[in-house]
DNA sequence: CGACTATTTGAGGCGTATCAAGAAGTGTGG
DNA sequence: CCACACTTCTTGATACGCCTCAAATAGTCG
């Protein structure tokens, strides 16, 4: 079973939005949006591409702990500074607002208290299920979830384009490109699933059904 | 670096004890708390003992989420059902709020919908740490950021008197009881850290500088 | 003390990482 | 449109870390 609850919380928050108007920002292919550790001034909705938050080892080692689509809200924060590092996984559109302001707004409107709990529980949610993949999944099983997961937040009409790389896939599955690369093959050659002829980021579900058996 | 962020926030939690009154409970060593998809009825507090926060795969595959030590709280959930299967690590006593009683609460004050926010994030944050950990570390590592997250939470003075047997260990950090047991020993040789004569689980921690450095 | 459980230790195997090379895809300038 | 450089992805060979299985030791509880 893999996450992906995509309700319709958002409401009071895109009430926010419409108050108090919110700009739009761009972002390039791999821009950092906001570093880890720095304070957390703004809060973000990806409007369209694709945003990762990671957490970064000394040597480099990355965890890619969310992965934000259209849609998705990220960035927002309890305490002074963010607790990711977020970045632009393709050429993306953002609406920015200031935290403050929301924070004034949640201080005095116990709605948008609520539902910033809500936002907040949903992430959770998501990171929790993420742990029993990442400790105790195996690579065939992990591969198998992450598509289910994006099949079913990219509205999945059996065609996923996924706007990541196949590193960015291994480091939000705690494994390497080859092995994310081999995983993906071994469902091809299965008949689970197909590459799209015009791009390798693009993957035709053939057996959903059967790819729901590969996860745990 | 490890999580615990053991702070001042549930102020109005104990405010909420304190105005309501909430019953205490006890549960035996390895007793069900409550289990995962059961309506979420009731919400607790560790009072004394340990409790662990688990899911598991339909094979027994298992991950530890989370350990709550005395002072915290679970069972917390936004959504109808428990995220998680909740047991005791030891014997356990636990202070219980019905849930409906606070949800009451947080829909009027704006303070203790506040702070349930701020318990919600310091869950999520823990979690978000313990992704890197799963996803990225090495055994000796996660043995490593294990010990100094426990030294941290019991208010450690060097002595750990751990309550969790190896399997919870392993459980939670995504190994073996084996590998826990062999990194345990290394750290031992390497004289990081040394077994008390009275039981198995009390750890002393000799040079937690040098610990620091197995971690990450 | 005796039965049982928990932990440690050892030997060997498996799954994923690493290293390496080639294929496929992307972008730029002519 | 092609030529070229560059990046991404795939595939193969090998290495290594952790798991598995097995057995000995230590600890717990009646």
């Amino acid at each position: 079973m893999s996450v992906s609850e995509t309700q319709v919380l958002d409401a009071p928050f895109i009430t926010f939005h419409a108050r108090f108007g919110a700009s739009n920002t761009f972002f390039g292919k791999d821009q950092e949006i906001y570093g880890e550790y720095e304070p957390a001034h703004s809060i973000y909705e990806v409007v369209g591409g694709a945003v990762r938050s990671c957490k970064v080892l000394s040597d480099g080692r990355r965890q890619i702990c969310e992965f934000h689509l259209p849609g998705d809200i990220f960035g927002l924060e309890n305490g002074a500074s963010y607790r990711f590092t977020a970045e632009a996984v393709v050429d993306t559109s953002a609406r920015v607002v200031r935290r403050h302001s929301l924070e004034y707004l949640a201080a005095r409107d116990i709605e948008v208290a609520n539902s910033l709990l809500s936002l907040t529980t949903r992430t959770l949610l998501h990171a929790e299920n993420h742990l029993l993949l990442l400790g105790r999944k195996n690579s065939l099983e992990k591969v198998a979830a992450f598509l289910l997961e994006m099949d079913h937040r990219l509205a999945g009409i059996g065609m996923l384009a996924l706007p990541m790389s196949r590193l960015d896939i291994a480091d939000y599955l705690g494994l390497t490109v080859e092995t994310v690369s081999r995983a993906l093959s071994y469902l091809r050659d299965k008949r689970v699933l197909g590459f799209s002829k015009v791009s390798q980021r693009e993957i035709v579900l053939q057996d959903r059904q059967r790819l729901h058996e590969f996860d745990s």
